[in-house]
DNA sequence: CAGAATCCCATTGGATACTG
DNA sequence: CAGTATCCAATGGGATTCTG
């Protein structure tokens, strides 16, 4: 349900920077196109970890957010960023290539 | 780079069961085929998420194990398991189908 | 601005056969 | 038993174009 190529990256940015517009994510997120960040998006609402609010106005006004749920998962998330910072060999062990 | 269609099933079995052969983890995941085991074994291999030990006998013995690393990332995995277990409006709220 | 539709390629993943 | 090699289908993902 977590697979894609954005979704943990999407999520994060949720997490730290709150409530997002679509062109924000997108800026945010150098490299995504707007059919993957739609696509992840939709898929994350769709399993009820974004949810999606539209202010009917013109220009059109999207917002994204964390749903409580997807709030919930902060702790797990930061539990796995956690350990990827304990990944060993990284900068210590690598001094013969400079 | 735990991306990957078996990677999470596979560190879920090592971290529940332990040490496991190559056909211990065929076993033990349905679906799954050669190729895609040894591929992801590899990938995970090489990110230093489990080892891997060569017995030189006949029949060959293969074992398969997380390293401390990948042990270290037991609670975080734990975190995600209780996040996806908290996932709401899964039995309660679906009275009206059945 | 936000999103849909289309086309296209690269990668992933699966079935099968073969080897030491 | 453990792994390799090959072929094939499905999906993932990207560039572009179009719309309200």
């Amino acid at each position: 349900m977590l697979e894609g190529r954005w979704k943990m990256v999407i999520i994060f940015h949720l997490f730290a920077r709150g409530v997002l517009r679509f062109s924000e994510l997108e800026k945010s997120i150098p490299g995504v196109s707007q059919k993957m960040l739609i696509q992840q998006l939709r898929e994350l609402e769709r399993d009820g970890v974004v949810s999606r609010t539209v202010y009917p106005q013109v220009p059109p006004r999207v917002e994204y957010g964390l749903t409580d749920w997807g709030e919930a998962m902060c702790p797990a998330l930061d539990a796995l960023l956690e350990w990827a910072a304990m990944r060993p060999g990284r900068a210590a062990n690598d001094a013969k290539s400079g």
